[in-house]
DNA sequence: CGACGACTTTGATCTGCGTCAAGGCCGCTG
DNA sequence: CAGCGGCCTTGACGCAGATCAAAGTCGTCG
């Protein structure tokens, strides 16, 4: 979906910590790498683990390694809603901001790749590559939560979940497991209560729309219940989208 | 909502063209003014005019002047979503991207303060200060995008209701006509139909929501419809937000 | 001033999804 | 291997909001 210019930002590193990719800029010089590399730190957390609280100071920014994290919001009664699903390479964290304004939680393992703020926001300054790729960024997101704020508002459930099936799919080739004819199986890594607070549903009707998709034939469920292989096409014909199903731009 | 810390850009001349107050920076010199001014041109538009189609090129980037103008998307059944709604001063359009990912439509007669989207990009190449003051206003939208996520989601008709009317009088000040023992009195700029489209509900909702709330005393409509008197505080504790009602950070 | 069109209100009815409840699957632990 | 807890499925029922329909308000233009 991120677009890259010619003059983006490149992948410098395959092995290494995806931040190179996508907040280190090509045409930076050494020093600047260096002191890249000098300011980032790692941190681990558990499936479930809750990484900041809605509320709370938050001193760094991140990029994440491996696994998944949400972002949701919570009413005082307990309504939850997903604003934002971090993906590996994904960014948290807003340079300028000190509190958090919702709750980041790992949904499955989750490396996180830090920089604590300040000296962050400092490098920004004097690198205006960064904040330009940042910029790229979060146009890229705002863009993201438009077309989420289309699917909350206006779809129906079924055209929700083959919304969100698609988006996944499309977004997230780490989780494609193979490929073979054709056909996409790929590991779905949020439990029903996770999608229905994606999809501002409840988790009975999230049920009951996969398994009539499944009984349909439109998608297919392997094993343990996550694996999921989507007749791709016909799950696109269901979104509700435009018929080509891609973001053209 | 939008916040200056000390170094942020500032109003350089009040009679002159919002831009100055969002794009210019204190701490430029005064080519770069000189530059600014230079490339700006202007545009007006008439109630329920189209600026931009979604699918269209768009080769510029504006602020408006004056007037209220809206994003939405629009599914191919004819379903349509607001994701944007942009009041005096707020800026449209993203460096980078060419074509447009939604309608931008004028609701009241519209004055735009317009920059042709190449100069603007080199101007930001050279400009530091211009790309970074332009980070943060996306990553406020963004913010907001995920406040409206929520909305879409998990509201009810009535809180979707009392939460717009709150987001409107709270962010648009021009919007005020009287402010006479502590009650404030504003022109509510959108049709039912528009409201509609921003809640993701029907017409009819709104206009039920509307009156169960006149009637509760909770707001008053004044002469011609559009004229709202809220109670504010009885009104904030219908939103189903935290209850202090403002963003603290 | 009358008639038309844009917008709004209100009523009657329908339905998609939420709510409540029961039971199934599966992995883990004693 | 029995029992438990997390997660998922399925059914029955109810309601918030959609849909369909009709009538009211107001500005405007001949």
């Amino acid at each position: 979906m991120a677009q890259h210019d010619p003059h983006s930002f490149v992948h410098m590193n395959c092995g290494g910590c995806p931040i190179r990719h996508r907040a280190v800029c090509a045409r930076c010089d050494a020093t600047e790498l260096t002191t890249l590399e000098q300011m980032k730190y790692y941190r681990s957390y558990q499936a479930g683990q809750t990484v900041v609280w809605s509320g709370d100071r938050m001193d760094f920014v991140a990029s994440v390694v491996s696994g998944i994290a949400t972002l949701t919001q919570t009413m005082e009664d307990g309504r939850r809603q997903m604003v934002g699903l971090l993906l590996p390479s994904d960014f948290v964290g807003r340079p300028g901001r000190a509190i958090a304004p919702y709750d980041v939680t790992a949904t499955t393992d989750l490396v996180m790749c830090c920089f604590r703020k300040k000296p962050f926001e400092d490098m920004m300054e004097k690198t205006p590559h960064v904040a330009h790729r940042l910029l790229e960024m979060t146009l890229d997101e705002l863009d993201a939560a438009r077309e989420w704020m289309l699917l909350l508002g206006r779809k129906t459930a079924r055209e929700k979940i083959a919304s969100l099936l698609s988006i996944i799919a499309r977004r997230d080739a780490s989780l494609r497991l193979e490929q073979t004819s054709g056909q996409i199986v790929f590991d779905l890594p949020l439990t029903r209560e996770e999608m229905a607070d994606y999809l501002g549903l409840t988790l009975e009707t999230v049920s009951r729309q996969i398994s009539a998709l499944r009984k349909e034939g439109v998608i297919g469920l392997e094993g343990k219940r996550h694996v999921i292989v989507p007749d791709f096409d016909r799950l696109s014909e269901e979104t509700g989208d435009d018929s080509d199903g891609g973001f053209l731009n």
